[in-house]
DNA sequence: ATGAAAGCGCTAACAC
DNA sequence: GTGTTAGCGCTTTCAT
């Protein structure tokens, strides 16, 4: 209706002079803050409703020497693994009055410098530090005590508080569903190896294994990330051990790669091979013939967490140390 | 080293102090503006680093009445869609000195409503609202004249700006890439009808067909946009139209879907019948047997080119009515 | 209960 | 060139 030119211009003192008061006392309504009458509280809330009003946050921020906001840096350009925690994140502090700026760092150190700059002198609260993968990453650089808390990706400093899956345990849980199934040979087709999460699933897996006086068939088949190494990987460990009766991948890609291998191969999974993978990437998991039994890793939990805990920091109350996440096994039709 | 208690507090005036002259004077020398002497700035500079000041933005945007940030709102809950829209959003902002808020409102009109609410208070100076779907939505809830561009899902108000994706171009790439190919019998598999995409891409795709005086064999195939829906189709098309060499697919994942479903009946890809998809779904398209030729929707470049609108309509000059943007044809395996 | 005044950290006229 | 002053929009003593 009325085109008030100039945007959202209404100052507390306009409402004030509509009110009949004093910005003072305006301010005091609309904190809750000092005591204000109950008939011009009214009038000033009228007012503020009349034109609008909504108080300048910025103008806020800079007395209170806080801005209730938050930097979200990621390194891996907000693909399927950070963004489920950053939206995690964003739900959770989002809940309370903390807004999020993003930032995508594509892992380069000058673009993560560079964010880091903009956002301290947007007087940003605290960061929150996310990644693709589980291997250590540096600190981020700002002064020691300034909050910040990795999810994902650990910082290699144990004083920071950093929150991750747990691989190992994700391995155990594939190896515990495998022995409650009945299996004998359990065969373990995963990525490279340079990652923490591959050798930290393995050994959860064998964990598991040895529980039961057993340890995984033949060796650990490293290979990449995609279906096309799970299908190459079916066919040698399916030559190579016959006798293998389950498989744990290290992804759902692979998993669903190794799964239509055996399929080729004319194995029936799960009757003649069992098959998890991990992860619980939707599309993946449960476009797969059969649907894939995996094991999720609680992303959004993650981020969740973090934002908890990058709370508390800001609080003054900084939490250290690694905090690993269960995953959550999710049986579909791989499996039985 | 130094554990200087309440953090980075460092002030203009602590700068002023130490470099013996007055705010006004560092001021000058921080922005450029107003004349100060070679050495004095010098001081200055060397007193800035000393104390690791950075200037308060939040100050500096009261006084200059905006924020140099944007809000960015998704309904997608950053899905695959608008993840790449937002990156590309971001990168051409962030190369600005704009930073963004990450907004994720679930298609909750009552938490965008809260976002709004929020971000306005933090005086934002425009918003970029991006979507899942081409189906227009309802105008942001922000008085008119206010800066937002709308990216992937436009404003149903033409009034507004919104970038999308050229929907009916991508129909007639696909439809020209298989004539170019020498195919005579071109089938439609695509996602629901009530989406406009859906509608949209099937007419170009007979519009090119038309330029070669044919048009799309059998009825549309409308589905889900799934692997499973893909198969189907592939076994129905087959059966229904046994003179099909060529299948459009609305969606990689579709097009995987039939690919699958095709070489599970004995056809060989391209050879027998070739096959197109949509999206460019890296994952998807590139895992598929064979590798899928499809239809990249450049995401990124639509984030880019709204975020490059906004700033045109912040700078006061607002673009209107809806841009559509080219898709790129991304030729592999599954075409010849 | 309300107003007056000072101040948050910064910028910009205007003096000198 | 540099200092002084006022002011951005808001909050918070401190009077009254």
């Amino acid at each position: 209706m009325d085109d008030e030119g100039p945007r959202n211009r209404a100052t507390i003192r306009d409402v004030a002079a509509l009110a009949g008061v004093t910005a003072g006392t305006v301010s005091k309504a609309l904190t809750g803050r000092g005591q204000v009458s109950a008939a011009t509280r009214e009038r000033i809330m009228a007012a503020v409703k009349e034109i609008d009003f909504r108080p300048n946050e910025l103008a806020r921020s800079v007395f209170e020497r806080r801005s209730f906001t938050v930097g979200m840096i990621t390194t891996d350009s907000f693909e399927r693994f950070s963004v489920p925690v950053m939206l995690g994140a964003e739900d959770a502090l989002g809940a309370g009055r903390i807004s999020v700026f993003l930032c995508d760092s594509r892992d380069d150190p000058i673009r993560e410098r560079h964010y880091i700059d903009v956002l301290m002198g947007r007087r940003v609260d605290g960061f929150i530090v996310t990644g693709r993968s589980s291997n250590k990453r540096e600190p981020l650089a700002v002064e020691r005590g300034f909050p910040v808390v990795y999810a994902l990706t650990p910082s290699s400093d144990p004083r920071d508080c950093s929150i991750v899956v747990d691989d190992r345990r994700i391995g155990e849980t594939a190896g515990e569903h495998f022995l409650r199934a009945g299996r004998k040979s359990v065969a373990y087709v995963t990525g490279p190896e340079y990652f923490d999460a591959v050798r930290q699933r393995g050994e959860g897996l064998n964990a598991a294994l040895a529980a039961a006086g057993t340890r995984q068939t033949g060796q650990t088949y490293f290979g990449n990330w995609t279906e096309a190494w799970g299908r190459q990987a079916a066919q040698m460990l399916t030559r190579a051990h016959p006798e293998v009766d389950a498989i744990y991948c290290g992804s759902d890609l692979i998993g669903r790669g190794v799964v239509d291998g055996l399929r080729e191969l004319g194995k029936s999974v799960p009757n003649d091979i069992a098959v998890i993978g991990t992860d619980n990437w939707q599309v993946i998991a449960a476009g797969s013939r059969p649907s894939l039994t995996t094991i999720d890793t609680q992303l959004a939990r993650i981020g969740r967490i973090a934002a908890e805990r990058l709370l508390d920091a800001i609080a003054g109350k900084p939490h250290s140390g690694i905090e690993a996440v269960a995953g959550e096994l999710v049986v579909r039709d791989s499996t039985n």
